[in-house]
DNA sequence: ACCTCGCAAATTTGATCATATTATCTGGAA
DNA sequence: TTCCAGATAATATGATCAAATTTGCGAGGT
């Protein structure tokens, strides 16, 4: 039933979440310039599908829509990172609060396993895995508050900052990122909502102060390598 | 040059613009289906450019793909007006408050301006502009905070309510549309960044409230008249 | 005799592609 | 430095293919 029916489907949805992997993966570097025709050679197509794909992904804020007709990934500034944590701040916990109303065994012990892949992940250095991890592991949490409206916009939110979360993993390495997904289980095991919030808080919180000290650290530095995507 | 050059724009962000006002004026009613070719005959041009438009507004809730492979305008669930207020009182007062950090007596005349235009829509009874000033003078406010996260994410929020709106207010009026506009600009005027803050909240809660409440008394009702486009 | 249900043809609509057009960027020469 | 030409990439269109909905017809039941 979670198979991956990858060959029934419109194909600017398949290069749309290929995308979206991408940047979640942090394979697209900030500041590198994305080109339709590009993407269309590397994923085989047309440049129409990618295209709309570009699309959604600029009305997410994942990638930016440069007053030429050209397409990037955004950079990062300090105020912006402050809002993002503002706004994951203001959203995430009430969506966490949500889920936890819901929460099932499965769930529990599907965030569990994610939590011992996102564990290893640092251990090994795997920071591509690491991210997809702890993306995936905020996510099944937050989907099991069956949220239409405030899911998409933490979502968006996300896909903002997975690209410069990825430059700093890269620079400072897996080491000294801790979490509070352990804090966020047990509050789900004793269905304590209030709880479960706070932990999601605390982890954002984290999450976000490294970034903004990474950030204000390397600023001034030389620009960001805008390695070529082909 | 703050004319509307109109024609030396790409097709599609001309479309979308459109689009998009169709939807913030309620001249898209909630449950519509919204076909890429009808479009393309209504506002002259070809299926590319519209298709990506619509891949936009899709992306920012504001129109809703269905798992066929059909768009129509999202119908909107008690759960969900219940979130959207959230999420807006979350995000709006932040918003307004940062605003109001960079205030100038130009945009307060702005603002009341704007906030004339909306009384008299409502003394003309006239729903659509009514649903524009109202939009405009939230947005103009926020515009000041020059934010490029909290207030994309909010004007989701906004094209999410907008179908909505314009059905109660054409099925009840405009006569009992309360705002708290003017304690907004008379807080904007103090330079009091709280008070700027709770009169937006205020304004939220008492629209959001009252979508609330009207859906809540034609829930069971008939289905909503799905009126052609064309 | 009339109504309802179901199946199949027909029409509408979406998806993709190849291609022509246009705008932007690059390099070199004046 | 400024300007012009070539290159590169984005835009937009129409055609073609595929999928879904709707229409219409006939059989079976009330």
């Amino acid at each position: 039933m979670t198979g991956s029916e990858t060959e029934k489907r419109p194909a600017h949805l398949n290069i749309y979440d290929a995308l979206r992997n991408m940047i979640l993966c942090g394979d697209l570097a900030p500041g590198q310039p994305v080109t339709i025709q590009g993407l269309a050679e590397i994923l085989g197509g047309s440049t129409t599908p990618v295209r709309e794909a570009i699309r959604r992904l600029t009305s997410q804020g994942a990638l930016h829509f440069q007053g030429n007709r050209r397409v990037s990934v955004p950079v990062l500034t300090l105020p912006q990172i402050d809002e993002l944590k503002f706004a994951r701040m203001a959203l995430e916990p009430e969506l966490a609060r949500m889920a936890s109303k819901n929460v099932t065994p499965s769930l529990i012990s599907e965030l569990c396993d994610i939590d011992a892949a996102l564990d290893s992940a640092i251990e090994r250095g795997d920071v591509k895995r690491y991210l997809q991890s702890n993306y995936l592991f905020h996510m099944t949490l937050y989907r099991a508050a069956q949220s239409d409206i405030l899911l998409p916009a933490v979502d968006s939110f996300w896909l903002r900052s997975s690209p410069s979360l990825r430059v700093i993993c890269g620079r400072y390495g897996t080491q000294h990122l801790p979490d509070k997904h352990q804090e966020t289980i047990a509050a789900l095991r004793a269905t304590d909502d209030a709880a479960v919030a706070r932990a999601i808080a605390q982890d954002i919180a984290q999450g976000m102060d490294n970034i903004r000290a990474v950030l204000l650290d390397t600023q001034g530095k030389t620009a960001p390598e805008t390695s070529k995507v082909s």
